[in-house]
DNA sequence: CCACAAAGCGGACTGTAGTCCTATTGCTGG
DNA sequence: CCAGCAATAGGACTACAGTCCGCTTTGTGG
């Protein structure tokens, strides 16, 4: 990555949030959090955190667009987190290291951060068709992936490799996977195949 | 595969399939067939579906389960052509070429396959959570994978590679990769990660 | 040919995502 | 402090997937 800084979703507005906006954005988060962690995140409905928040649907929906806009930010802190240490953190995961074993450690990193959020992840991928490849932190992933293996497999068509090796790591296959074979032999199965595009 | 007979949804019923529930069936799939023709697979609901065939909706999804069940009965012919293909046309596809080869075989064909239904799989896939997993079709494709790999790369943990590599053709994933990149590459790219894993 | 059980039918009903439009609220310059 | 206005709030409304259950059709055994 040459970047500059992490790409997401707006922590502070644009220009200025209006007191009451502010105010009803944390009421939101705050109940969908609780409701999520209550009931899990499949069974609560939008009227349901509307309700809980104490705000009217429009407003949940004008805020965050739909289901995917909401779980993005209520992932926002851990994504960005890890964004950051792979911009500025210690090698393997930061700059400094070899391509491939940058790309092994985010797999490794990445795989952390979805397994700890399954649910949330899936929903934010899952909300509506395409999804998943809307959202600005996926952009960052595909960029990140794609310029390690244009390093590491140099004359390789990087762009279309780092979406390929990304579609395994979406949160329904990669919860498939987990329920089926556990996550140490997810885990595995994905660092053989960076190891073998990666080091030719 | 050391496969007996294509899997997907049974053309003939289990027993005996009453006449009106046949005439039903043919003409729901008449129906759906010219609708999604005329106005795109997205644009087209189930009730529409039911009143151009004339039929309640009851009837609809009783027989097809859900629009998944509906889009893998109008692709099983051709899925099946495929399925027939893999297990006794003629190689590389069909059985008698190296493993590697037939990996390829089978991601060409089957990137045709997806890319000339594409919005029909798509549906298939994306209609449920966890659709794709549970169709009858996938766990095919996935058996076949996984054999081919476990022989190109003996103790590699074929079953979740499968996962890894049928990921990457995900209707959903080889959609935005040829809008984004076109079809050439996408074939291309995934061509590589196959030779990276199966010529080891 | 008839009676009758079971398979199948259909559309009213439910729950949900997402939209729209009017009333309200908070900010800003005077 | 106040007036004006743009941003925001809220909930009624639409469209759609999927369920349920009383009614009808079909095949069968007498």
């Amino acid at each position: 990555m040459d970047g500059r800084e992490v790409i997401g979703p707006q922590p502070g507005p644009p220009k200025r949030e209006r007191a009451d906006a502010a105010r009803n954005r944390e009421k939101v988060l705050k109940a969908a959090a609780r409701l999520f962690r209550d009931k899990g995140v499949d069974a609560v409905s939008m009227d349901a955190i509307a309700a809980e928040a104490g705000v009217g649907k429009g407003t949940l929906f004008r805020r965050f667009g739909d289901k995917s806009g909401l779980a993005v930010a209520l992932l926002d802190s851990r994504e960005s987190e890890l964004q950051a240490a792979i911009l500025s953190g210690p090698p393997p995961l930061g700059p400094g290291a070899p391509a491939p074993d940058r790309l092994a450690a985010f797999a490794e990193a990445y795989l952390g951060y979805l397994f700890d959020h399954l649910d949330l992840v899936r929903m934010s991928e899952t909300a509506s068709p395409g999804a998943r490849y809307r959202i600005g932190a996926y952009r960052f992933w595909h960029r990140h992936v794609a310029i390690l293996l244009a390093e590491a497999r140099p004359g390789a068509d990087a762009d279309v490799l780092a979406h390929v090796l990304l579609a395994a790591l979406a949160a329904e296959a990669a919860g498939v996977m987990r329920e089926e074979y556990g996550e140490a032999r997810v885990r595995a199965a994905v660092a053989t195949v960076i190891d073998a595009l990666a080091r030719p």
